[in-house]
RNA sequence: GGGCCGGUAGCUCAGCCUGGAAGAGCGCUCGGUUUGCACCCGAGAGGUCCCGGGUUCAAAUCCCGGCCGGUCCA
């Protein structure tokens, strides 16, 4: 998009002087004071020379992010605690990826005031995709930093503020709380777009290293060009770590983020200190360093060597390594973040991305030939990041148990890969760049293990292997999802229609009704009001009936088009005016009793197992609940005993169960983010059921109004469904009977068929099974009678052509078993050729084998031709044959037959 | 949610492409040898070839469907 000038002409820069700039290299467009400055100080048209300029004093993080949050209070900001890093809020995204996240969807669209306005904000963001260059850059790429961040959000009637206040507050900031003249400051004009939104932004850069960026939110995209919206955003950017590297000038900004944690991480790793030249010539370099071009890495690292005067390959190995021991330390932090807000590391979903982070952090171990485990490491981020962030020693237990759990996982996937590929090189092959790809795709091994494991006989890694093996992912665009497949026709029909007023919400306990009739088409019913529960929330729908001019219609189900109730009726009404409705209280009572005893099963998992335990899927019908929870393991039979017993003192307790509409963020405020556990609705107000002192959820479905009323509680399912999910199903009320009735009567069955009496199914068993037992050992020697037999009649048979000829018939059916017994007769008898019929009611079927004089014999050949002159078809190997023969087939008649082939 | 790999003895796996009597090593049991600890020799037990269907005279093997596990990617 062509951007006009005037989107950056700010009052701010005439009133100070600034003068408008374009680069030489770079040539972008940027302000500063200094005409001096020639280029707009970013990287890569600029080295890292911050270090020359003056700061008010060193700031860790934990002090930058209070030095911003508090500027922006004294002028009217409210401070907003930072979410977690999963944005459980988004269906769109895993990761909080940046402060801005937080409000979207719902305040950038304006549905949902934002929790103050302007506010100020610190928020711990991950971002993945810039995963490999971690460390090299020196510590401008990390997976997990802190955006500090004010926002105003202006409106059409309510002007907060926008670009001038905004640029002043970042050079008040700057100069005044970090103490940088106020002429090295650069604003660079640039174009942010992102989800969905774009603006004209500014990039705020000091010495090579941008500290912040602002940006105007004020436009939507559509279909690649822009629409202006309603609401005009200030959006800002301020790194903490930034600031932190920027006062303390350290050589990397690892070194400003983890202080000595840094030097004990290398005490760990068993790493030698390299030179502080070495880092500070590095530090300098990296600004042009672009990570992703191998020319620009080659050119870094000689111009390193060359500075300090060093070897260019000892160069390139100790920066490699120092890359690698700062990536351990990032992704051990945000390891330890993504498992303490409730991740559980799993081959799909957000889980995975906790593995992606902890296996890389692992081979990056590896390759810097360390036997350290993460979990020592992790257990020191907590430790350092704990008091600014309780969620993580609140939840330092599972967090460590979790990263053991994924060590032990990536050990075995190696060792799995490694015998895998030591098979494949016994067998002489040398390993191309296809078996790279496929030991990572197919068995989790990196290529740099395969090469290391394989020695000499490995191609080489080609630099752009991850891309390769994207490529090979890249699949056709899944299908817009759509409101869970309702035609198009019945939605534009039923949106014509006001809100349907929902009686079972008003009266959870109301079975009949009376409304009006507002819309009928083919056998879909719309009414004004109803107490039929839609399909939703993992709840079926009601079922029922509704009374329409007179006639009594069943209804088959309910559910949901945008606050439109619609009812499926069996067939076409006719008439009008006024509706009598009834549910079907039985049913829907027990799918109420099922609903309340997911939050309280939901609750007491979370008790027993952990808070990171979260709704993956749940469903209530009539019959059983069911609900699928993230857990890192299977449960043991003690853990389920435990939630079931919980579950149901909590229905001894009578708690009370309510449900009550509130404002969004007052929601989110009062009870945090757990309350979405099925999903986030998109409106204002929120349904928030609650189970006094339990449980409380964001819920849409209709609940007993007592835990009382649940009645009882049995698990009669655990399975684990996927890595990382378990499965729970389960019955309450009156089903607790209908289920132990169902054992019983099963056990009864059992009982009849073992013709025990009651109590003594087991004994009764015990003695069937050695009776069957010795019943088999007699089968065993009925069948070896019959074997000798053979034998005996093969010593008494004429020799033809070199062998002794028998046919006879198998009192067994079982192929399996005659071919037992020839290969026993066969072995003793070497001469034999022995052939079995066994008979069938459709047809016969012949087996025939032969003992090791025979050997000349084609055995196979033979049964062919031998069949074929009977009427049915046959082969087989040298030495044994089979074939489909009629079934009245005599013994004579394949005598002669066999005896004729074999001349 | 999708791609790829796999499921055979207690364990680790071969056999599958090219259909024809189910195998190896380790472990186990017994016997011998030895009496220095991953010793050697011999014998033996141990199988729903994941499940279901199809093709075929014949399926671990080929085809279809399902279940389970691993792994990579959204």
């Amino acid at each position: 998009m062509k951007v006009s000038p005037l989107e950056y002409e700010v009052e701010f820069f005439k009133e100070k002087g600034f003068t408008r700039l374009r680069g030489s290299i770079c040539q972008e467009h940027y302000w500063t004071l200094n005409p001096e400055l020639r280029e707009p100080q970013d990287v890569p048209c600029v080295d890292y020379w911050f270090d020359k300029i003056p700061s008010s004093g060193p700031l860790t993080v934990s002090e930058a992010r209070r030095k911003f949050i508090d500027f922006f209070v004294r002028r009217g900001h409210a401070e907003v605690p930072p979410r977690p890093v999963v944005a459980r809020w988004r269906e769109d995204l895993y990761l909080t990826i940046a402060s801005i996240v937080v409000f979207q969807p719902h305040v950038t669209s304006g549905l949902v005031p934002p929790p103050a306005n302007p506010l100020v904000i610190s928020q711990p963001s991950i971002r993945l995709e810039d995963i490999d260059n971690v460390g090299l850059t020196l510590g401008r790429h990390l997976t997990i930093f802190e955006m500090a961040a004010h926002h105003a959000f202006n409106y059409e009637n309510t002007y907060v503020y926008w670009k001038d206040e905004t640029v002043r507050y970042a050079f008040e900031f700057f100069t005044k709380e970090l103490g940088i003249p106020g002429d090295l400051i650069v604003f660079k004009e640039s174009w942010w777009e992102g989800g969905g939104n774009a603006g004209p932004s500014f990039e705020v850069a000091v010495g090579g290293l941008e500290l912040a960026t602002l940006v105007f939110m004020m436009y939507k995209t559509v279909n690649g060009s822009y629409e202006r919206i309603p609401m005009l955003i200030v959006d800002t950017g301020y790194g903490v770590e930034r600031m932190a590297w920027f006062t303390q000038k350290t050589p990397t900004a690892f070194h400003a983020i983890y202080g000595d944690l840094v030097e004990r991480a290398r005490d760990i790793v068993g790493m030698e200190r390299p030179g502080e030249e070495l880092l500070l010539a590095a530090r300098r370099a990296a600004g042009k360093l672009d990570p992703d071009s191998p020319e620009s890495v080659k050119a870094y690292f000689e111009r390193v060597a060359r500075e300090v005067g060093e070897d260019l390959e000892k160069v390139r190995r100790a920066l490699t390594a120092e890359a690698r021991l700062y990536s351990v330390l990032d992704h051990t932090k945000a390891l330890a973040f993504m498992l303490a807000d409730g991740i559980v590391p799993s081959n799909s979903g957000e889980g995975y991305l906790a593995r992606l982070v902890a296996r890389r952090a692992l081979r990056q171990l590896r390759l810097l030939g360390s036997s350290a485990g993460l979990k020592e490491l992790v257990a020191m981020q907590i430790d350092l990041w704990g008091r600014d962030f309780p969620q993580l020693r609140e939840n330092a237990a599972y967090v460590l148990e979790a990263v053991e759990l994924e060590e032990a996982r990536f050990r075995e996937a190696l060792e799995r890969g490694r015998r895998l590929l030591e098979r494949e090189l016994s067998r002489a092959r040398s390993i191309g760049l296809e078996e790279l790809v496929k030991y990572y795709d197919s068995y989790g091994v990196p290529p740099e293990l395969v090469a290391e494991v394989a020695k000499g006989a490995v191609v080489e890694v080609p630099h752009n292997f991850y891309s390769i093996v994207a490529a090979r992912h890249r699949s056709p665009r899944s299908l817009g999802k759509g409101e869970a497949g309702i035609e198009e026709r019945i939605r534009s029909w039923a949106s014509q229609f006001p809100p349907t007023r929902k009686l079972y919400y008003e009266d959870p306990y109301l079975r009949s009704f009376s409304a009006r009739l507002l819309g009928v088409m083919d056998n879909l019913v719309v009414l004004d009001s109803t107490a039929f529960y839609p399909t939703g929330g993992g709840q079926v729908s009601d079922v029922g009936v509704l009374r329409i001019g007179g006639k009594e219609h069943r209804v088959k189900g309910a559910f949901l088009v945008g606050d439109v109730v619609v009812h499926e009726l069996e067939e076409k009404p006719v008439g009008g005016g006024e509706v009598h409705g009834e549910i079907d209280w039985e049913r829907r009572y027990k799918i109420m009793r099922h609903h309340t005893a997911t939050h309280a099963l939901l609750g007491a998992a979370r008790r027993v197992l952990g808070a990171h335990v979260w709704q993956a899927g749940a469903e209530k019908t009539e019959e059983k609940g069911r609900l699928d929870i993230t857990h890192h393991k299977p449960l043991s039979r003690e853990e389920v005993r435990k939630i079931e017993e919980l579950v149901n003192s909590v229905i001894n307790q009578r708690r009370k169960v309510s449900a009550r509409l509130m404002e969004k963020g007052e929601a989110e405020a009062k009870y945090g983010f757990s309350l979405y556990q099925g999903g986030v609705p998109m409106s204002k107000v929120i349904r928030v059921v609650e189970i006094d002192g339990w449980d409380v959820e964001a819920c849409g479905g209709t609940h007993v109004s007592n835990t009382g009323e649940i009645g009882g509680f049995r698990i009669v399912n655990v399975e684990r469904i996927q890595d990382g999910v378990v499965r729970l199903e389960y019955v309450a009320g009156t089903r607790v009977s209908d289920v132990a009735r169902a054992a019983e009567e099963r056990l009864e069955e059992i009982g009849e068929m073992l013709g025990a009496s009651r109590g003594q199914e087991a004994e009764r068993l015990k003695s069937l099974l050695a009776s069957f037992e010795e019943l088999k050992a007699v089968a065993d020697q009925y069948r070896k009678s019959w074997a000798e037999g053979v034998k005996r009649e093969l010593r008494s048979a004429e020799k033809v052509g070199g062998v002794r000829l028998v046919v006879t018939e198998s009192p067994e059916q079982s192929r399996e078993r005659v071919q037992e017994a020839l290969k026993e007769i066969t072995d003793e008898e070497p001469e034999a050729l022995v052939a079995v019929i066994m008979r069938g009611r459709e047809a016969a079927a012949l087996e025939v084998a032969a003992g090791r004089a025979a050997a000349e014999l084609n055995v196979g050949e033979l049964v062919r031709r031998a069949a074929h002159a009977l009427g049915g078809r046959g082969g087989g190997s040298r030495s044994y044959g089979s074939a489909r023969l009629p079934a009245a087939v005599g013994i004579e008649e394949v005598r002669r037959a066999l005896l004729e082939a074999l001349r």
